[in-house]
DNA sequence: TTAATTACTTTGAATAGTCAAAATATTCTA
DNA sequence: TAGAATATTTTGACTATTCAAAGTAATTAA
């Protein structure tokens, strides 16, 4: 078994070698994203290596083995089970939920797990409309456009956030660009480098484009190639 | 915060203590509950003691100080509203969910715990008949009598069980004396050593004294003073 | 009351994680 | 291409927790 510091370790990893299209994940990032030092990181890299996890090439950074991969998404798919759960359930707050499953992630057995998923009736995506890995271990990455990327006048609905951050959390849920709402894109001048964005039945939202692209939506606009861009 | 280590040296010291009445506790007892050698439990009461959460007397034992007994309530409060969470909401079974509460007691936030106490609707007692104590760090000790202690003849109720390995919950389970359930004594006769008692619509079931006495009962016959006894 | 048994404490060593600061390597810039 | 700036790795040290084994005190038995 994982310690809960390398299964945070795993997961961080996995997590940013998604947004770095599989490339080696250099000591820095790792560093900052799991909240150590970087020599902390780098030390722990090579006994997570040495246990078959991880490829590390020194200097260049780390990637996950397939075995590094099937344990990160095991404790993705305990993160994101327990915060639907956190908040459907429990009633806790969605910009909270996030913060409480880090821990509960590793503690929660399979037992447990497996009643959450039940009662869920084995849920697909989490509150954030982050997908949640099955228990087999995988999971799928459907392509999304965000806000950012749509004219004047599209209607759509948010599909995903991608920032997992209380404060940005609370900001969505105050504006409405909560996953399931219907927006319509009101302006969207690149010039301007920030949109107006409209959900259902609230006030228009002034998003700047890094603002903006944190929201995945569906439909995307067909208008050429449809392409994700995150921050 | 005191680390999840030193919360399990406060729950069970204060467990032990109401067994003992109040007594210091001697290291080798509390080593044995904790699980691990008496060495390192004499390491780790002189480090909780320097911290103010017990007093420590040498070759006689450990005591919890007020403050050292209010965080092992804390603690045993989040144990018990665990146990029944588990058992009640997700269906975990009630021989399991003393272990898996035993992990779960060091990572739950206040919020989480305060949104479970709430989903229960304020409980009293856990599934055991433990009594949960409350956010303000008070427990009632009824005084009870056990099974051990009925003549043939009486008619009372389980109330609580005092003895939480899964296989003897299994065991109790099976055999219909859980809370709640009414029970009849058929026999007692103090020179077998040994009882019948018949859960309501259940067959009888034989108990040794010893396994009598984990079973708590209301109301007690009034015959000379009620004592507790426990193994 | 001496000797044996038992309980407890001390000591020395190990493991997992961590940081700060020094040493290196890489990459960028002029 | 020689610094300068940046990123990474190494080193030495520290905390928390644990065990095994050795030493010490207390209790029990004879
Ligand atoms: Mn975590
Ligand atoms: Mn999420
Ligand atoms: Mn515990
Ligand atoms: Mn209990």
């Amino acid at each position: 078994m994982a310690s809960r510091t390398i299964e945070n370790y795993l997961k961080q990893l996995w997590l940013q070698q998604q947004e770095s299209r599989g490339k080696y994940v250099p000591m820095g990032k790792l560093a900052a994203l799991v909240g150590v030092t970087a020599g902390t990181a780098t030390t722990m890299v090579k006994a997570i290596a040495d246990s078959g996890l991880a490829k590390y090439a020194p200097r260049a950074g780390v990637r996950l083995t397939r075995a590094g991969e099937q344990l990160a998404l095991h404790v993705l798919r305990r993160h994101r089970l327990l915060e639907l759960f956190l908040v459907e359930i429990l009633g806790i707050d969605w910009s909270d939920a996030h913060g409480e499953a880090e821990e509960l992630e590793h503690v929660i057995s399979e037992t447990v797990l497996a009643r959450i998923d039940l009662l869920l009736g084995h849920p697909s995506v989490d509150p954030h409309g982050d997908p949640i890995p099955s228990s087999s271990g995988t999971v799928e990455a459907p392509e999304l456009c965000s806000l950012a990327e749509l004219q004047a006048g599209s209607k759509t609905a948010i599909v995903r956030i991608m920032d997992q951050s209380a404060e940005f959390l609370r900001f969505a849920q105050t504006s409405g660009l909560v996953p399931k709402a219907a927006v319509v894109i009101e302006h969207n001048n690149p010039q301007a480098g920030a949109i107006s964005a409209r959900p259902d039945g609230k006030p228009p939202v002034i998003l700047s484009m890094a603002a903006a692209a944190k929201f995945l939506v569906r439909p995307c606009p067909t208008a050429g190639k449809q392409r994700r861009k995150r921050s």
